[in-house]
DNA sequence: CTGCAAGTCATGGATTTCCATAAGTGCGGC
DNA sequence: GCCGCACTTATGGAAATCCATGACTTGCAG
């Protein structure tokens, strides 16, 4: 009943406890993969599934906070801590730069799988909406320069015209413009390429506001 | 040189901590004020400022970690933990549940006075926001019935010819609503209707798209 | 040199939107 | 009963948008 294409990584210096976890995991028909050391973790190729990382926080070679900083800028799955030596400051760390949870050993299975369980169910939303951003940025580099050009003014509720005056070119050319946004953007109207446009975080320039707000 | 508008709740029991606390902020010139318990916190008149909760742990009447549960419904100040005899769980559970730190004693002063800028940075930044969207949310209050039909078909990208089929009234019906909410919700153009309705998270109806994401 | 992509512009017609004016219905409160 | 509000509709003209067709320039790659 468990959720098949999932994986949970492994990063613990101790033998006999990652083969425990992986045995537990297997008993629970969750994939686990083991990592002895950071190093191995970061050099290795990780399959493109849900995820978790349990990570021990004591490790040969570097500290798992210091892992966690590490991968913190690029796409990585929640991570679960574990630690036999643990103290409060570094939980703290742990859970403010986004772990789901800070576990000291002993801890039970059930909390363990707990954690992991929210941790892939929150790598499963996560890679979802990444995907959908990521769709979005492919079609925003399709557009021509001009296209770009375009697309902040339309979305900031200004006119054709005075779109067009903006960039010193005429109307018609920016209804052409205009309208190739709409088709590379694979925006079926002008309220869809507004939120697509939020999405992509396309700032707002020269809105022809006047009150309000 | 410090922030004057700002303040900060302090809710310990022991009498002395609270004054030596009081003290500290004061020579930092930030504002506190004193609960010696839970209970008195809750039952107080709280000024409206950008504000930060130093709040204790271990309390007469009810738990610190209750009373973050109690108020995290409503609108609450972020809130810096404080302890004598904390554990791991949790400063875990205070941090998931959105705490900005949770000390445990001693402590510096400069480790507090760092949780609390940063708390009250993070209040400033909430409120504002919330000033912004309670604003919009008024504006919503202020449409009809009717209005509030034709809101979320507008911002889905329908024609008002759609729109109005949708609604089983005339074109030109729809279009007076459609004016009405523009001004009373004081978008300037389709595109801030549309941004604003994102606020409010008002749902995508009927949107006219056919193929796409 | 040839071809292509990107950018530019014009014309013209169909569709849609914007706006003002005028007016009818139904409902709740004074 | 009368007033006001919300909702409804029609007419008609001005402005804007949508779309297709055709055409010119520039710059770059083959």
């Amino acid at each position: 009943m468990t959720v098949d294409d999932t994986i949970v990584f492994i990063v613990d210096d101790d033998d006999a406890l990652r083969e425990a976890l992986g045995e537990l995991l297997a008993a629970n028909g969750v994939r686990s993969v083991p990592f002895s050391s950071a190093g191995d973790y970061i050099g290795s190729n990780k399959p493109d599934l849900p995820a978790c990382l349990i990570l021990d926080v004591e490790l040969p070679d570097i500290n798992g906070l210091e892992l966690q900083r590490q991968i913190a800028q690029g796409d990585h799955p929640p991570i679960v801590f574990i630690t036999g030596h643990g103290d409060i400051p570094s939980s703290v760390r742990a859970i403010k730069h986004g772990a789901v949870d800070f576990l000291t050993k002993p801890f039970s299975d059930t909390a363990l799988l707990l954690a992991i369980r929210s941790a892939i169910a929150q790598d499963r939303e996560t890679r979802a909406k990444r995907a959908e951003l990521t769709l979005l940025k492919q079609r925003y580099h399709e557009l021509s320069p001009r296209e770009r050009d375009v697309l902040p003014l339309v979305v900031s509720g200004l006119l054709n015209k005075q779109a067009a005056a903006e960039l010193g070119i005429s109307e018609v050319t920016l209804q052409i413009h205009r309208r190739n946004v709409m088709q590379k953007m694979a925006a079926s109207s002008l309220a869809d390429l507004v939120r697509i446009a939020e999405r992509l975080e396309i700032p707002i320039q020269h809105s022809r506001r006047m009150g309000g707000i």
